[in-house]
DNA sequence: CTAGTTATTGACTGCGTGGTCAATAACTGC
DNA sequence: GCAGTTATTGACCACGCAGTCAATAACTAG
């Protein structure tokens, strides 16, 4: 048999997906992955692969855990189960505004950036956040069904997303809290 | 007297926006911006300064352009001049979604580029985009006036305008063009 | 204890980066 | 046509980048 890891895998990706989260894929140099990671080039080179390879895991991290909450909040799972379908959506939007007030977190949502940043030039990207995305809208689609259905619900559920990921930008601009606020707020009338 | 330019510096100034707009500021280099100039490495230099110095002058242009221009149409000057409010609202939504369809053009708006992966860690960056947001802001909310007043006014305007960036954000993840058309549509059920 | 296997380490490479600078060209006022 | 001024050119620099690899360490089955 064989010398054993002395990592965690899972530590190392959580570790990835947060530098990636808070830098970019084009602000984060392979340093930056080996510093956050604890390991060495060669060990994590052995472990993951290049950097593109890091950072298809790294979203694929991140679409496990806070899309995945996301989409529970949305779809009613846990907490949130006695909660109206439209209070869901606001609550997610909440959610938003708290990560800027309550934990100081600027960095918005890495689907969102990656969308942004690296989406356009990499077909795998695209294809990782497109699909999240439409899991994301499928669960705007199961929180609004109690009210709309038919094309009235996927425009208002589109709506919804777009108010969502459109805040997520707001966030990353600096915008003030208020504007959050407001945004959010003017979400219900949608819904 | 001295040698006089052989360079226009407007021109020049719209190539270099192009180039960011087309691949964001880490994602060029200054040889990209040296190509799409004409000019050479020391002309740019002592032209314009170095890359950040670009980058701000590329944010200007796009402001007193583009920006301008969307303005334009949500206060109803020029060709929009006798269409009501909201409908004013909706033809930005449209031109977002046309900007796909018939130019086939998924660069987003540079704006919303620039607060995702620059603003973050670059102060005049954030100033820059945050004054261009506010100006958009204020183009909406006077768009909105005609049917709402005081923080619902504001509260509108604002869900408006995080559609209108999170649609930005959809355009540039590869989003299909009906999820575009959806946003838009559900957006009328809001103004 | 040994042979076989995998993990770890960090020096190394080639390249593209943003940025500098000295030499030269092009112009005008005198 | 000369002096003074600014524009242009492209070679040059140090550095950080992503990525490779050979040497070594740690382990287990037999």
């Amino acid at each position: 048999m064989a010398r054993p890891r002395k990592f965690e895998e899972e530590k190392v990706l959580n570790a990835i997906k947060n530098v990636f989260w808070q830098s970019g894929y084009e602000g984060t140099s392979y340093n930056d992955l080996i510093k956050a990671s604890g390991l060495h080039k060669g060990s994590l080179y052995a472990a993951f692969g290049d950097k593109h390879a890091l950072y298809l895991r790294a979203l694929q991290e991140y679409d496990a855990r806070e899309v995945r909450a996301a989409k529970d909040l949305l779809m009613g799972r846990g907490a949130a189960a006695d909660m109206p379908g439209n209070a869901r959506v606001i609550a997610l939007l909440q959610a938003v505004v708290d990560a800027v007030t309550i934990h100081d977190d600027r960095r918005g949502c890495l689907l969102c950036n990656a969308a942004m940043d690296q989406a356009p030039y990499d077909k795998d990207v695209e294809k990782s956040v497109a699909e999240s995305m439409a899991s994301m809208q499928e669960a705007f689609e199961s929180a609004l069904a109690e009210k709309h259905a038919g094309a009235a619900l996927r425009a208002t559920a589109s709506a919804a997303s777009a108010i969502y990921f459109g805040m997520r930008v707001m966030v990353k601009s600096g915008a003030p809290i208020a504007m959050l606020e407001q945004a959010k707020d003017g979400a219900k009338s949608l819904l």
